[in-house]
DNA sequence: CCACTAATACTCAATTTGAGTACAATTGGG
DNA sequence: CCCAATTGTACTCAAATTGAGTATTAGTGG
């Protein structure tokens, strides 16, 4: 919604042409039995999302991504989506001019974590990079420094200016009366970086480090991409069935419950969510059990695959737990 | 989620350079009183959407965007979100081997129907495509068609490819029992391209024409584009308040709800319609009314903009009317 | 047999939704 | 000036959905 003077190109100069480059960059999320994943490579500073360049003998851009993951990690990848299309000029650093780099990122789900070890990529816990964005225990340590640190840059700004920058940082983050929305991780993200708090806006030293930081970075602007990918996801769960996408061929409501909390970084109410995925329909009995429990024995379900082919809107609308009925 | 074996490119062989070109293509929609408008160049054989490549001199993604729209169309974009970015080597034709041009898809919003004349810009009915979206006036006549070309499509396939087309069918365009869902706008318009229907896609005289065309071709792979950015808009106006950019600034209920179905492609009952936008707090009076309705006079309202910063998810929880209360 | 842990069943009030009916305020015509 | 037509607005009411529980069942490890 930015009305930013557009540079007023001549029409004709099309010859000026721009040597271009196309990233295809991946988002692997797969989860674990209590925390969402993601697949990384382990970088010299930082670490990285796995991503190559476009190249001709990649029939589709969806393609040119299977090869490169399957080359870097040596995972098959099942259900992956488009995420978003970054190319801002000075998105990394200042580049030759008339070059330019997209980068075209990719959503992936997938069920295990097997792979991993091959070309040295690593599953890390998504919260690793957005600790902000994991609700599951109570109000995450992070916010405390964070919310200071937002006042202060808030009040830096002149007037109206500054009182702009709080009502953002209050939705974005639920400060005030407002609450907290699971779905703007990329909107928390950014005003992050634009107020300078997450260490890759600091290249340029404008605003000292907040003291020891509470979260990892990421290298070029794959943490957005990081933050892009789980605000889409969260939004995706609650009214299409990606989630099976993640889960083993059989496993109990407990199991499904756990995976979701984990991916939409808040608790929720257990009996609530049963009657959801029951009237809804997703899942189907395997006649199993799982004895593993703890206490009394689970029964096994599995994904009722006929529902993609019903009504296509099926998801989670979740509903948070006020108090954790665990 | 198609399972393609990616063609296992040499680690090594980054030096294979690949000449990429960008296009930055707009679907910018406005709203007549009752009808959803597109901005179009009406071109030698079809029609086609703003745009042009990247360039140098655009230094983000969007701002290339606005120029050239500003350039194209003389037309000044409020509300521009990215949609898509399509890559395929044989989206178009086949283009020679080592070059690749991508097309970086945008939606954008806009109030009025100014602008057009200038360089030969042109408003016209989104539905002179999509024919198949309206409902408003009850079931479109070219499903008809369209449904009966299925189904022999269906026949064609070998058993068990038939009954996935069948299927297929079925869920996208509410055959049987389904019941037609306003957001599946792509899903329909891909499995009619996929069916040889739309006659983009029969460059290679696979099938005949079904007859004289029940809709209108867009050049390039302008109409999938536009399919999107109807599919995104008619879910984005469930769940944010981007209904508002497409009115002036006071409005009656009515046009609203008239925007809306329009942008929908179906009757609203109006009582609950009026419901929503009052308990939502989406609109303020303005104290002034509107007198030429017909009948009784209407408040002129205007929107809210603070619940721009007050909750995030504010939309129009549509709910189709069975026997449209008009 | 006991304490503990989970799983699962069932309840119930509050809220939201879907579909109306009723009535108010105009205009245009006879 | 009254009447039909047209549109706006208020209010009702049953059904369905949601939020937050309580109660009961079926295992475990001592």
């Amino acid at each position: 919604m930015s009305s930013s003077q557009p540079d007023r190109s001549s029409a004709a100069s099309d010859t000026e042409s721009l040597a271009l480059s196309a990233e295809l960059s991946a988002v692997i999320i797969a989860a674990s039995v209590d925390e969402p994943m993601v697949l990384v490579r382990p970088g010299a500073p930082v670490d990285t999302l796995p991503a190559g360049p476009l190249q001709s003998e990649h029939r589709t851009l969806e393609a040119g991504l299977r090869a490169w993951v399957e080359q870097q990690t040596g995972l098959h990848l099942g259900y992956v989506e488009q995420l978003y299309t970054f190319g801002d000029a000075d998105r990394i650093d200042m580049p030759a001019r008339g070059s330019r780099s997209l980068s075209i990122a990719y959503l992936a789900l997938v069920r295990a974590l097997r792979a991993s070890t091959r070309s040295g990529a690593r599953w890390q816990n998504v919260y690793t990079y957005l600790p902000w964005e994991d609700w599951r225990d109570g109000r995450p340590a992070a916010l405390e420094r964070i919310e200071a640190y937002l006042k202060a840059w808030a009040t830096k700004g002149l007037s109206d200016v500054g009182i702009m920058r709080e009502k953002r940082a209050a939705l974005a983050f639920g400060l005030g009366s407002d609450s907290w929305s699971d779905e703007l991780v990329l909107e928390r993200y950014e005003l992050l970086y634009e107020a300078g708090f997450v260490s890759e806006a600091r290249q340029d030293g404008e605003m000292a480090s907040p003291l020891p930081a509470v979260d990892d970075p990421m290298g070029l602007d794959h943490r957005r991409i990081l933050a892009t990918a789980l605000g889409r996801l969260r939004g995706k769960i609650k009214y299409r069935p990606v989630i099976f996408e993640l889960m083993p061929e059989s496993f109990t409501l407990l199991d499904l419950q756990r995976t979701v909390e984990g991916l939409s970084g808040m608790r929720l109410h257990k009996q609530n969510f049963r009657r959801l995925v029951e009237t809804q329909g997703l899942v189907e009995e395997t006649g199993e059990y799982e004895t593993e429990t703890g206490g009394r024995p689970a029964r096994l379900v599995r994904f009722r695959r006929e529902v993609l082919l019903e009504r296509p809107s099926l998801g989670l609308r979740l509903s948070s737990a006020k108090r954790p009925t665990i």
